[in-house]
RNA sequence: AGCGGGAUUGUGUAAGGGUAGCACAGCAGACUCUGACUCUGUAUGUGAGGGUUCGAAUCCUUCUCCCGCUGCCA
């Protein structure tokens, strides 16, 4: 990681929390600072939760402090194995570093299983038997108050009836335990929320030694309590649980710290999606080609696109952090990968919509070598060997037959233009088709500008021109791709987000040319960081890790460069 | 209606009584063997009304608008 492009959190609210608590002398005893991120693993990870990535871990590191891995695997309905996996190498892959602190919330089933005993034992739990039909109308609305029936059960008969329901005497759905706080309480997660319910599923690691699980309310206070987690950060949908988190951290008997849960918004990102339900629903309906298409928001869809972590997370870090509800500009996240590849991406030619371009006065059976630097921004970074001959490949914007304002390429009796590293040529004319569509330009070379540079010294007034070499070029199929949704906001209100994908969002040119040198490019393995190329003037490009095989290549395009000229 | 949050330029985010700053996007130039990069310059903002004050984005007050919450999900 380069120093200069270094991720840096700066300051904002929740520091100004964490001095706060740090200036009072700690909240805890000797605190160090200590942070967690906790993923659920029933899916896959997106930039969403680099936000909160970021968050977690830049915090720590910011005040010297530790941040845990965590897996809220509280609900074996919805998680699976094969997503822990995913989730270490997709955080790994950020750069992010939990040492030794990698946990499951499952390894605590049995301490949260006797504070929850103890909570029943000092009059503050009870075993319920509404059926969930009941609780939902039991469960009264603004300005009534909810009714509970069995929250009077003397304090035996739930201990009782708990420990049956541990030891599996009843089905799903007979019996839950709850915490016992105030059934008028405006908040609603406060009106003797249930803490434990029976499940009885196979759990990914804990197998059948469960039937009960507790919920995420009472689970989660006790995970970070029990980790000593001194900051608790999460998003802004919780803060109306923070008052449920700190009653339980309270009426438990935890010989740690009292962890603190501060909230900040979620980010937005216009013209994509971020809810777990949607992506889910794009790939099931075959709307993209699966979790990791370039397209999606995913971290392995990103990587596969091009991105780089340094990207991602100088992103992550510079989108601030707040409470307020935002929507970030794609054109964010693109500058922030322009940015990093800007710096570090070899530059080769490709030409996407070729024409051939005859060097008229150039010798039919000529060849030559020329050597160009890999990264004019880096002398460092190397030269390579490029063949020129008499037919070469240019880019079919580069050539019009009558030239439109500005325009300095290619058109008869236009100016002198360059081919990048190889001579100054003049456009002397051009061949069609019956229909007019343009198959050949003919231009004439200057000998004496062997490398681009005119023996004279004369100044160039035309562009200089990307071109591969038409006896060398590799053919390639390039893939471009636009936003998945063209309305700004399909995440917006109650319209069907559907009605919003981008039809044009992939378009795959086959037949582009690139250069030869490319024939040994790396093909990335599925699940790394694909090498990316800026292709002069097209942006920059990566080898599709699922597609590519040698001699068959396939490029996908991250980001195109920024074009300040509009044909 | 009850509870909890939020509102600073096109977008995001700073400034917590003292010149509203930064980044991206925009516009205009310079430079350039990438119309990229880089560099320079520039326009646009404190939701509304009252009040306190020499001075308010900031403190008080009234209002408006937006978001979240009534899973045995997290």
């Amino acid at each position: 990681m380069s120093e200069e492009l270094k991720p840096v959190m700066g300051q904002n609210f929740i520091h100004d929390f964490i001095d706060e608590d740090l200036a009072e002398g700690g909240r805890c005893e000797g605190m160090q600072v200590h942070t967690r991120f906790p993923p659920e693993p029933n899916g896959y990870l997106h930039i969403g939760h680099c936000k909160a990535l970021c968050i977690d871990f830049g915090t720590a590191e910011k005040y010297g402090g530790i941040c845990n891995l965590r897996m809220d695997d509280t609900n074996p309905t919805k998680e699976d194995e094969e997503f822990v996996d995913a989730i270490q190498e997709d955080i790994h892959w950020l750069g992010f570093d939990w040492e030794d602190r990698f946990y499951y919330a499952s390894d605590y089933f049995e301490k949260m299983y006797e504070f929850a005993v103890e909570l029943i034992q000092k009059g503050l739990a009870y075993v319920c038997e509404l059926t969930p039909e009941e609780f939902k109308e039991f469960r009264g609305d603004i300005g009534t108050p909810a009714r509970s029936p069995w929250r009077d059960r003397p304090i035996e008969e739930s201990l009782e009836l708990f420990e049956r329901m541990k030891n599996g005497e009843f089905p799903n759905g007979r019996y839950t335990l709850r915490a016992k706080i105030d059934l008028a309480s405006g908040n609603f997660n406060m009106r003797d929320p249930v803490i434990y319910r029976i499940n009885h599923m196979r759990h990914h690691r804990q197998g059948d030694k469960w039937c009960i699980y507790p919920m995420y309310d009472f689970a989660h206070p006790l995970e970070d309590a029990l980790e000593g987690i001194t900051h608790s950060l999460c998003s802004l949908e919780f803060e109306n649980h923070r008052p449920l988190y700190n009653w339980v951290v309270e009426n438990v008997s935890i010989p740690y710290h009292k962890p603190r849960q501060i909230e900040f918004s979620r980010m937005g990102i216009d013209h994509t999606v971020m809810s777990k339900r949607k992506l889910r629903q794009l790939v099931e309906e075959g709307r993209v080609a699966g979790w990791d298409d370039p397209r999606m928001p995913t971290l392995c869809g990103l990587r596969r696109r091009g991105y780089t972590p340094m990207a991602i997370r100088n992103f992550c870090d510079r989108i601030g952090v707040a409470k307020s509800t935002n929507v970030i500009e794609y054109g964010f996240l693109e500058h922030c990968l322009r940015e990093d590849l800007n710096l570090t991406a070899p530059r080769v030619m490709a030409v996407l919509h070729p024409v051939k371009l005859v060097i008229a006065n150039y010798p039919a059976d000529k060849v030559e070598t020329f050597t160009v630097e890999n990264n004019p921004n880096r002398p460092e970074d190397g030269t390579r060997e490029i063949t020129f001959s008499r037919e070469v490949w240019v880019e079919a914007e580069d050539f019009l037959k009558e030239p439109v304002p500005k325009y300095k390429r290619l058109y008869p009796g236009g100016p002198e233009c360059r081919l990048k590293g190889a001579y100054v040529i003049r456009c002397v004319g051009y061949e069609t088709d019956e229909n007019g569509n343009v198959t050949e330009i003919s231009a004439e070379y200057d000998p004496n500008s062997r490398g681009g540079d005119p023996a004279d010294g004369r100044k160039i007034k035309g562009a200089t021109l990307h071109w591969v070499d038409a006896a060398t070029a590799l053919d390639a199929e390039i893939r471009l791709y636009d936003n998945l949704f063209s309305d700004e906001s399909p995440d917006a209100g109650d319209k069907n987000f559907l009605e919003c994908l981008n039809p044009n969002s992939l378009e795959i040119l086959t037949g582009s040319k690139v250069e030869a040198g490319l024939a040994s490019a790396p093909i990335p393995e599925p699940g790394k960081t694909a090498p990316s190329y800026q292709f002069m003037r097209q942006g920059y490009f990566c080898l599709d890790c699922r597609d590519s095989k040698p001699g068959s290549l396939v490029f996908n395009r991250s980001v195109s460069l920024k074009d300040s000229f509009k044909f």
